[in-house]
DNA sequence: GCGCTCCCCTAGATTCGGCA
DNA sequence: TGCCGAATCTAGGGGAGCGC
């Protein structure tokens, strides 16, 4: 994820505050306003993340400005008395496995950030207080954009701006009225896949989270209980899922609960391949099928 | 006890009107 | 034109409850 912050542990491609803040996307007016902000950071954040955390005051008292800044230096959340979004939760998980989520160490970064672990290299100086949801999702779309399928950019009017391979936030701009069918769309023939992304718990919800759209579904689940019983299974494929992944040691206990009870024939998608597959595997198989066949799955 | 479904609460996202 | 704050909408998490 891309940080503007000129301390990130990860690198940035900027060396100053004066070069962050004359980037485009900060959308500062020059002036006293834009002097005042400089001097700030410069004074108050003139070092990298810390732990523990630092609580300084907000360098500006312009929210929208703020906004922009926070949004595009997340490593300020281990620095700024207020509570991180969901994309600088990602970032700080992302300084603690030290470097890019990818489908490797996803799990590890889901850990971090798990309020029964916290291992946070740099913490950030609040406590999250959104939806866990939108972290898992995020977490998800890195892995994507780590394995060169990226995040599609918005255009003025908040519609993505097609380009492959790529994948959609659905919970993003214009998109967000499709968010219902899921959370991540991957561009498909003959229909595209909606990827439901959930936490530790799929209950029902990703059970019908599908709506018999070819559907895939990712997430950090812990109860393999969830998945192994015939009904569900057949349920899962019914509602259209092609695959869902989970963590090795979630698989591992479902895989060997299947063979025990001599249900393994039901955990095969339509294409007559593994329903359930390792985290691990993801960006192998979005891979080859972004842009292409998804009977390829 | 297990599997499944329903419901409530919370907080983010969006929209819209007012203002500088 | 851009910013701000209030109102509204919505989905997810968690837990309760039901049937077997």
């Amino acid at each position: 994820m891309l940080c503007l912050h000129p301390y990130c542990p990860l690198g940035s491609p900027v060396s100053s505050w004066a070069e962050t803040l004359d980037r485009p996307e900060l959308k500062l007016r020059p002036g006293i306003e834009k002097s005042a902000l400089l001097s700030s950071l410069n004074s108050l954040f003139g070092a990298p993340p810390s732990k523990p955390a630092i609580l300084q005051s907000a360098p500006t008292t312009n929210a929208a400005a703020l906004r922009r800044l926070l949004r595009s230096c997340p490593c300020l959340y281990n620095q700024v008395d207020l509570a991180p979004s969901a994309h600088a939760i990602v970032h700080l998980c992302e300084l603690s496995v030290g470097g890019r989520i990818t489908d490797a160490n996803v799990v590890e970064a889901f850990k971090v950030q798990h309020p029964k672990t916290l291992g946070w290299a740099y913490p950030p100086a609040r406590d999250f207080q959104g939806m866990g949801g939108t972290i898992m999702e995020l977490l998800c779309s890195e892995v994507l954009t780590s394995a060169g399928i990226p995040a599609m950019e918005l255009d003025n009017k908040n519609w993505p701006v097609w380009r492959m391979p790529g994948h959609i936030l659905l919970n993003e701009g214009k998109m967000n009225d499709l968010k219902a069918l899921g959370d991540i769309l991957i561009p498909c023939a003959p229909t595209n896949l909606v990827i439901s992304v959930k936490s530790e718990k799929a209950k029902e919800r990703l059970l019908y989270s599908a709506n018999s759209i070819e559907g895939i579904g990712f997430g950090f689940f812990d109860t393999p209980s969830e998945f192994w019983t015939k009904r569900r299974m057949q349920l899962y494929k019914r509602m259209g899922f092609s695959a869902i992944y989970m963590p090795d040691t979630t698989l591992d206990i479902l895989n060997l609960k299947l063979d025990a009870d001599g249900n393994r024939q039901y955990a095969v998608n339509i294409n007559g391949t593994a329903l359930y597959r390792p985290l691990t595997q993801f960006c192998e198989d979005m891979h080859n099928v972004v842009g292409r066949s998804a009977f390829d799955l």
